[in-house]
DNA sequence: AGCAACTCTGTAAGCGCTTACATTTAGGTT
DNA sequence: AACCTAAATGTAAGCGCTTACAGAGTTGCT
């Protein structure tokens, strides 16, 4: 491939830098087009502002030397970035890629640009994060769960950037929040649990250090047997990080245990298909012999055999609020600080009455 | 909670705005330290340039006004943005969220931010997200596979920005390329399924259209097998987007072909799994009356029982190099145009000799 | 015709930084 | 002490846009 600099048609018309080796700029635009920086810049922002004969004649100057705006130049004069954060504990988590995907594409709507961030569940790199994306100059922030670093509310506070709680609930906070509440969900599946027969839980949950989800899964599991007088020996409890191969051996030791568990209750879906397959691998039966819950509701559960029972997680509605109410914020519009959204429980085939209760 | 204006240590201490209501600037930074803003662009830049005592009693005074730069200022006069794009078909495919992350924690290092944008497979949307990236001054891009609209190498040459295909190789082509060659992988899987003595074929493509991939791993299929002279009718290939649930539905119609397929090769594990789950659901056993194939290697498909037997794709690997090639172009250091990465078949136990081949 | 009320366009002042260059200061050398 | 050199700091000109404001042109109404 050869170069050639020569101005013939060509290349005019797909030029998108200068003879200098600059990138064409508006007042490039603006010269070729003999009218003011100032109406290259309507035709951009305000369309309608400029004479209809006008706007095609600078439109087309546009095409014709491949004109693209310098979003910097423009952010430093108009304030403005259009542009919004999100700081997850992990992409690799099915769960969280969703919601991100669903916030993206509401934000798109209204010509919004999405960063995502990840801290592998460190509140300190959280919080690094957060200063780097404000630092890009995001104009509001998604967050994930409850647990961070103090100085992080009082680094948004101060810096007045719009930010919402997700994926976590508490109507008694100040701040922002637009999830569910894990206790509450995690105590319907104990309780449906209790109501099929079970006696003998075990949890598999997901580390609860800086994961308020995981710890309030665990102790809304907890309370609710214990409400119930079933007892949740310690060494019913296993933390695990979310993985399949860390669900089965968590299970392989629960197996071990005695009296076996009936009923694992597990942390998220992914720890409750390492369950289930380590139950098949052992030759356990379920539900008939161990009864085994999920939660998230990834789209995989209801394809399994047996399909898990799961907690369904709302997390491409949690993205879509999310991104309506970053820019309802941005906008200076009241907002409701706290959105409760449903989660239900998704009743298939892992879950059925313990073998030694069917008493009919 | 009340506000409370007064200008009080605390306050002071922890403020990021001015009373005037706009966040604190270099300058400000400056005439509290009284020095000039160059000083405090060199601490935050070329700290080693300016003299310890100076250096650390301005660091005191950023901490203490709670100072953030401004990225759009400084990407305006420095002309970088220390940013880089990444644009994949969609974030809900957990091989390209592997990929991601691995990027951006590689760019994290040399203290890039990744911003994503996804098009759910649409090549005009590609295009469009590109420009916006590209809008948003991005320095290099990350890109998937090799179908992408004509006029995006155009737009990117024109840009002078350096990009990068990955998750496929070509070795003839003038575009950079990390990746590896989907069309060779899909091969070696029909040669050792030929090996094995499979005779009677189906597969559950991904959607080839836009999708260079799935459109290279069939073509390899479909040549290898022809090589070899076994017949695969076009009854017995099947395109399905990536869910379990598509891939369940597949394998339900390929199980009623006459003969039924001894071995289906599918495009992804996604489609394998529910491949896998349908044979379960209908009592076929895999893999004594059935072999499965999946392409990717998830976490997953190694817990499974069976286990499947997949092509691994590296991903990090990908992800990481392509992090290395972006800056290193960026910085004009020269790179290999083509990086090549090896895939592995692993050979798990969702295959195995045709039942009717066992002539031992 | 005369004037108000629009509509459209241009002028020019920054936005908050970086950086080439100029200037000052400190540290050696003789 | 006089001089040179190198290190540290300051000065000020932009980076490519947006936008308040002013001015020019157009329209409609009396």
């Amino acid at each position: 491939m050869t170069e050639n600099n020569t101005d013939n048609a060509y290349k005019k018309a797909t030029r998108q830098r200068k003879s200098n080796g600059k990138p064409v700029s508006l007042s490039d635009v603006a010269k070729h087009a003999n009218v003011s920086t100032a109406t290259v810049s309507r035709v951009l922002n305000n369309p309608e502002k400029v004479a209809e004969k006008k706007r095609l004649q600078i439109e087309a100057v546009i095409d014709e030397l491949g004109y693209i705006p310098d979003g910097a130049a423009r952010a430093l004069a108009s304030r403005h970035t259009k542009t919004i954060g999100a700081v997850v504990p992990t992409l690799d988590n099915a769960i969280f890629a969703a919601g991100i995907q669903a916030l993206q594409s509401q934000l798109k709507r209204q010509d919004y640009t999405l960063i995502i961030a990840s801290h592998e569940y460190d509140i300190t790199v959280e919080l690094h994060e957060v200063r780097a994306l404000l630092r890009q100059g995001v104009e509001g922030l998604m967050l994930v769960g409850s647990s961070h670093n103090p100085q992080l509310y009082q680094l948004l506070e101060g810096q007045q950037v719009p930010y919402v709680n997700c994926w976590s609930y508490n109507q008694d906070s100040p701040y922002p929040y637009i999830g569910f509440d894990n206790r509450l969900a995690a105590q319907k599946v104990a309780n449906y649990l209790l109501d099929l027969g079970h006696r003998e839980f075990a949890v598999i949950a997901g580390h609860t250090k800086n994961n308020d989800r995981a710890a309030d899964r665990l102790q809304g599991t907890r309370e609710t047997l214990e409400a119930r007088s079933v007892a949740l020996p310690r060494e019913k409890i296993l933390e695990r990080s979310y993985s399949v191969k860390q669900g089965r051996e968590a299970m392989r030791i629960l197996l071990q245990t005695d009296p076996p568990p009936t009923a694992v209750i597990c942390g998220n879906d992914v720890l409750a298909l390492g369950a289930l397959t380590e139950c098949q691998a052992a030759g356990y039966l379920v539900p008939d012999e161990i009864s085994i819950t999920g939660f998230d509701d990834m789209d995989i559960c209801a394809q399994l055999i047996p399909a898990l029972t799961t907690m369904h997680v709302p997390s491409v509605e949690m993205g879509k609020r999310a991104a309506d109410f970053l820019i309802a914020s941005i906008n200076g519009e009241t907002t409701l600080l706290h959105t409760e959204i449903d989660v239900d429980l998704m009743i298939r085939d892992t879950t059925a009455k313990p073998r030694t209760s069917t008493k009919t």
